[in-house]
DNA sequence: GCGGATCAC
DNA sequence: TATGGTGATCCGC
C-alpha cells in the first residue's frame, strides 16, 4: 500500500471497505459513490457482519501476496515458455470462434420492482425497494439514483434515501408475469434458455434467416412485444455468442439494446477496453486477485498477461481467462441439465441454546423433506450448513448408505451432524440434499463431460427443451445454463495412485496382494513412494505434452488435474537441473558409505560438509541432531533404493487382521473430521477451533471414543470458543509451552504448513510446503487410554527425501511434525508419549534410541520378543525395539525456546 | 467424498 | 435491531 493510499486510509477508512455495491451497475451513473461508500462503511463499522468481511478481505489479500510472490520468481525463461503455450492456445480457441449464429439475451429492467409498480400505479415515480429491512432483492431506478441496489441491507438502503418504499417479495406475481414475457420469446426461440425469472437467453440465427431481418429489428420488436403482453420494459443484448450478449444487454439498461456485429474486429474492438467485472463468472474477488496480482483489469489485458494466468492458473481457468480475452463464449445450445440438489436454509437470531437449535433444525428439516417430496427426490449425501453468530460459514456433510426424502431420516442425520458441532452460537441453519437416486440413470449428466476446448468447439449438442419448466416453479427455471465457465469446465473423479495399508484416515481400493492379504509396511511404505514417484513424473511430463498439443479425449482425466505448481516446478528442473529428474527416478545411487558419513564437518567451522547448512559451533545438540538428520538419510537410501523419501523412524508392521479393520475403517471414511490450522497470522475462523473443535468428529460422539479434553478446557467460560492468546489465566497456564500457534508459526516462518486430521482417536499430522505445496512428511498415531490416564501413541514419523537438504531440516521438520503431535496429546489430556525405536539391526537401533533420548524419550523396555511378556507389546507395536516414552508436559518444555524463537 | 470459497440471480 | 436463499462449480485436500 503507498503512502498516499494509507493515508486516505486513515481519513476515508470507507474506501477500503468494499462491498459489493460499488460495482457500476445500471442506473447509478449519477449516484455520489463516495457518499454512499461512507454510509455504509458508518452503518456495517463494529458489526459482527462487518468484522467477518474484514477477515475475508485479509485473506484475499495474502492470497493476492502469496500469488505475487509466485509470479515475481517467474524467470525469463519460464515466462518464454509460457508465452509459447499462451501463443499456441490463443491460435487453438481463435480456431473456434464461431461467428455465424446471432444471440440475444433479454433481461427484464428491475424486474421485482417493476412487477410491484404495475400492480400498484401508486409506486409509480417514487424510489422503491423490493425486500425487508435486512435484504433488499431488487431497488428500482429511481431507488438507484440514491445508491441502493439489490442485495443491499433495507436499514443501509433507508439510510440512504429516507423516502424509499418497502415491497415485500411476491414470488407468485413475478412467476406470472416471467411467464408471460416466455411466452413472447418463444416465438422468436422455441429453445430459449431461462437463466432466471427475468433473463434469458435466445438464439435468433434460425429467425433472423426467416424473416430477412437483422438481430438489431429482432430486438427491438421483441421488447416491444415484452412491453405490448406484460407493460414492463426489458433490454437485450445481440451478439455472436452467449457471453457477449449478456454484456451487451447491460449496456443501454434500462429499456435499451446494444447490437454487437458478428465481425471479429468488432468483437475484438468491444472487449478491448471492457472491464472484467463485466464477465459473468469474474466477481468481486477474481478480480482483486486479477487486478492486485497482474494489474489486469480489462478483457483486453488477459491475453497480454496471458503467460502469467497460463503460470498461475489452472490449465481451465487459464483457459477461461483467454478465452474472455478473446471475447469467445458458447454458441451452442447446452445440453439440457438437471437438478443436482436441493436446500433449504434459514437465518435467525443468533442463538446458542441447543434445544432451540434443535427446534430450528427440525423446522428446516420439515420444509425440505417437503420439497423433496413435492419433487419426487431423494438423496444420500446430506450436508448441514451453519453460519455462526461471527458470520462464519462452515458445512459439514455424510453420505449415507441409503437414499432418504422423510423428514425423519433427514433430521435424524442432520440431528447427528448438528451434535458434534455444539456447542455453538449460530444465525442460520442449512440443509441441502444432493447424489440423487436418479443419478444412476445417467440421464442427466453427459458421461463425456466436455473440457472448455470441446465445448467451444463441438456445434452439435442436441437441442433440448428447456425452458419448460414453468409447472415446476421458479427453482427449476432458475438453474444456470448460461455460464459456460460453470457448465463446461467440470472435470471431476481423478485417480490418484495411492494405496492404503490398514490407515484409518484413507479407505479406497486395496491394491492386490498376496494369497495372505498382508503385506508389510516397509512395502507398502515402497510401494506407495515408487507409485508417487512415477505418477507425478507422468502426469508432470503428459501435462507438458498436454498444454501443447492438447489432446481432446485426454487419455487420463486426473492428468489434468495436476497442479500448475507441479507443472512449474517440474519446468524447473527441466530447465535448470536436467539430472535432477533422472536422479530422482533411477533411485539407484549410492547410499552414503560410512567412509561418507565421516565426511560430515563444519567447514570454517560453520556449514555443514554435506548440505551446505550453517550452524554456528554452540549449537552442540543442534549440530549432533543435524547429523543424526544425515544418518536417517543413510538409514533409508540403505533400506530402500527405490524409496526415494528419507524414513526417520519408521515402526510398525501391519497386523495380519489388517484386511478386516481395512473394511470397518471404510464405513468410517465419511467421517472424518479435518482440522487446519490457518496460518495465525491471518484472523480467522478456523484459528479459534485449535482445540475446541478437535472434540467434534462425529464418531466421538459415540460412546467408547475418546473426546480429546484439554486441561484448559476447564478454564473456558462456556460456550464460545475460547483464545488461548488473549484469556490472562489461560496465558499463565501455558506460559512455558509453545501453544500449537507458536509451533505453527515457527512452521510458517520456515515456509511449511502443518495440517492435523482426526479420525476418532486417530491422528495425522502433515506438513507442506507452502511453496510447492507438496507434501514433506507425516506422523500418525492415537490417543489411547490406559489405566493411568491417556496416552499418546506415536505410530510414525516419516520425512520425504526432499526435506532433508533443506536448511530448515536444522530445526528439524521432524521436530516440528513431532511438536504437533505432542500439543495435540497435550490438549487431549494425555500425560505421557509412547513409541518404539524399531530394532530392525543393531547398528541402526543404538542410534535411533539415541536419537530419541536426544529428543526427551527414555527407554521403557526392550521388546525382544523371547519372553512371553513381549506379546502385548508385539501386538501394539507390530515389531521388536525399545520402547520409549516421555512425559508428554517435558518434551514441551524442552522444545518451548526452538518453537517460539522461529517466528 | 468433504469443506471452503466464489458466483449468479 | 438489523447483512438472504437456492443452486452450481472449483479447488485442494
Amino acid at each position: 500500500m503507498t503512502e498516499s493510499e494509507s493515508a486516505s486510509d486513515n481519513q476515508r477508512p470507507w474506501q477500503s471497505y468494499h462491498t459489493v455495491y460499488t460495482n457500476a451497475k445500471a442506473g447509478m451513473d449519477g449516484v455520489d459513490k463516495e457518499k454512499v461508500q461512507r454510509i455504509v462503511y458508518e452503518m456495517s463499522k463494529g458489526s459482527k457482519y462487518f468484522e467477518n468481511e474484514e477477515r475475508k478481505e485479509a485473506f484475499i489479500r495474502q492470497k493476492i501476496e502469496h500469488m505475487r510472490a509466485r509470479a515475481a520468481k517467474l524467470s525469463a525463461t519460464d515466462l518464454s515458455h509460457y508465452q509459447k503455450v499462451v501463443d499456441k492456445r490463443i491460435l487453438e480457441l481463435e480456431a473456434t470462434r464461431e461467428l455465424s449464429r446471432i444471440w440475444l439475451h433479454v433481461d427484464m429492467d428491475a424486474f421485482y420492482a417493476a412487477v410491484e409498480t404495475l400492480s400498484n400505479p401508486s409506486l409509480k415515480g417514487k424510489p422503491v425497494a423490493v425486500g425487508s429491512m435486512s435484504m433488499i432483492s431488487t431497488a428500482n431506478y429511481e431507488a438507484r439514483k440514491f445508491g441502493v441496489r439489490a442485495a443491499m441491507p433495507g436499514f443501509i438502503a433507508r439510510k440512504l434515501c429516507p423516502e424509499l418504499i418497502f415491497v415485500p417479495t411476491d414470488f407468485k406475481k413475478y412467476t406470472y408475469y416471467s411467464d408471460l414475457t416466455r411466452k413472447v420469446f418463444r416465438n422468436y426461440d422455441p429453445n430459449f434458455m431461462a437463466a432466471s425469472l427475468d433473463e434469458a437467453y435466445l438464439d435468433i440465427t434460425g429467425v433472423c434467416k426467416e424473416r430477412e431481418i437483422t438481430g438489431e429489428e429482432i430486438a427491438e420488436e421483441l421488447r416491444s412485444r415484452v412491453h405490448e403482453d406484460t407493460g414492463l420494459t426489458c433490454s437485450a443484448g445481440v451478439a455472436p455468442n452467449r457471453l457477449l450478449a449478456k454484456v451487451c444487454s447491460d449496456i443501454n439498461k434500462p429499456n435499451g439494446q446494444f447490437v454487437l456485429p458478428n465481425d471479429r474486429m468488432a468483437v475484438m474492438a468491444f472487449i478491448s477496453s471492457l472491464p472484467i467485472r463485466k464477465i459473468g463468472g469474474i466477481g468481486k474477488v477474481t478480480e482483486n486477485i486479477l487486478r492486485g496480482v497482474f494489474g489486469i483489469s480489462t478483457c483486453e489485458e488477459m491475453l497480454r498477461k496471458g503467460s502469467f494466468l497460463c503460470a498461475l492458473f489452472s490449465r481451465s481457468t487459464a483457459d477461461f481467462f483467454l478465452s474472455v480475452g478473446l471475447g469467445l463464449g458458447g454458441t451452442d445450445m447446452p445440453e439440457a441439465r438437471f437438478r443436482k440438489s436441493i436446500s433449504s436454509e434459514r437465518t435467525f437470531s443468533a442463538t446458542q441454546d441447543a434445544a432451540l437449535l434443535y427446534q430450528k433444525l427440525a423446522d428446516i428439516a420439515e420444509m425440505l423433506s417437503a420439497d423433496m417430496q413435492k419433487e419426487g427426490l431423494s438423496g444420500r449425501t446430506l450436508t448441514l450448513k451453519l453460519k455462526t453468530a461471527s458470520f462464519e460459514v462452515r458445512t459439514r456433510a455424510m453420505t449415507l448408505q441409503k437414499y432418504i426424502c422423510s423428514r425423519d431420516d433427514v433430521l435424524k442425520y442432520a440431528s447427528k451432524l448438528l451434535k458434534a458441532e455444539l456447542p455453538i452460537s449460530l444465525r442460520l441453519i442449512g440443509l441441502r440434499v444432493s447424489h440423487f437416486n436418479e443419478d444412476k440413470g445417467g440421464v442427466p449428466v453427459d458421461p463425456t463431460q466436455k473440457t472448455l476446448t470441446t465445448f467451444l468447439i463441438s456445434e452439435d449438442a442436441s437441442r433440448r427443451i428447456v425452458n419448460d419448466h414453468s409447472s415446476l416453479g421458479p427453482d427449476l427455471s432458475d438453474l444456470h445454463f448460461m455460464n459456460e465457465r460453470e457448465t463446461a469446465l467440470s472435470m471431476d473423479s481423478h485417480e490418484t495412485c495411492q494405496y492404503e495399508f490398514g490407515n484409518p484416515f484413507e479407505s479406497t481400493h486395496l491394491p492386490d496382494m498376496d494369497d495372505n492379504n498382508c503385506i508389510s509396511s516397509e512395502n507398502a511404505w515402497e510401494m506407495e513412494k515408487t507409485c508417487e514417484l512415477s505418477n507425478n513424473k507422468t502426469a508432470a511430463m503428459v501435462k507438458t505434452a498436454d498444454w501443447i498439443v492438447p489432446t481432446p479425449k485426454s487419455p487420463k482425466k486426473e492428468i489434468l488435474r495436476v497442479s500448475e505448481e507441479d507443472y512449474s516446478v517440474q519446468r524447473e528442473s527441466e530447465d535448470s537441473n536436467p539430472d535432477r529428474l533422472n536422479k530422482e527416478t533411477s533411485g539407484n545411487e549410492e547410499p552414503f558409505s560410512s567412509n561418507e558419513m565421516k565426511q560430515l564437518f563444519w567447514v570454517d567451522d560453520y556449514k555443514c560438509s554435506l548440505c551446505g547448512a550453517e550452524l554456528p559451533s554452540c549449537f552442540v545438540e543442534e549440530r549432533q541432531e543435524h547429523f543424526d538428520f544425515h544418518f536417517a538419510e543413510k538409514l533409508q537410501r540403505e533400506e530402500s533404493v527405490l524409496d526415494s523419501s528419507a524414513l526417520m523412524p519408521r515402526q510398525r508392521i501391519v497386523p495380519k487382521d489388517c484386511v478386516a479393520s481395512q473394511s470397518r475403517r471404510k464405513k468410517q471414511k465419511s467421517q472424518v473430521s479435518k482440522i487446519c490450522y490457518p496460518n495465525p497470522r491471518i484472523p480467522c475462523r478456523t484459528q479459534t477451533v485449535a482445540v475446541s473443535q478437535l472434540s467434534v468428529s462425529p464418531l466421538q460422539s459415540s460412546s467408547n471414543q475418546i473426546s480429546p479434553k484439554t486441561h484448559l478446557n476447564t478454564l473456558q467460560t462456556g460456550t464460545k470458543p475460547y483464545d488461548r492468546t488473549t484469556s490472562n489465566v489461560i496465558k499463565e497456564a501455558t506460559i512455558s509451552k509453545p501453544s500449537m500457534s507458536d509451533i505453527l508459526a515457527s512452521s510458517r516462518a520456515q515456509n511449511f504448513d502443518l495440517q492435523l486430521q482426526t479420525l476418532g482417536p486417530f491422528f495425522r499430522i502433515t506438513a507442506k510446503s507452502l511453496d510447492t505445496n507438496r507434501e514433506l512428511g507425516r506422523a500418525e498415531g492415537l490417543i489411547r487410554v490406559w489405566f493411568g490416564g491417556r496416552i499418546l501413541h506415536l505410530d510414525s514419523i516419516r520425512l520425504k527425501r526432499e526435506t532433508l537438504g533443506m536448511e530448515r531440516s536444522i530445526f528439524g521438520i521432524g521436530l516440528f511434525i513431532g511438536a504437533v503431535a505432542i500439543r495435540y496429546g497435550y490438549d487431549c489430556g494425555c500425560k505421557t508419549a509412547e513409541l518404539l525405536a524399531i530394532n530392525d539391526s543393531d547398528l541402526y537401533h543404538s542410534k535411533l534410541v539415541r536419537f530419541y533420548k536426544r529428543i526427551g524419550f527414555k527407554a521403557v523396555h526392550e521388546v525382544t520378543g523371547s519372553t512371553i511378556g513381549d506379546m502385548p507389546h508385539m501386538l501394539i507395536w507390530g515389531g521388536i525395539g525399545t520402547r520409549m516414552d516421555a512425559s508428554v508436559e517435558e518434551l514441551l518444555v524442552k522444545w518451548c525456546s526452538r518453537l517460539k524463537s522461529q517466528k
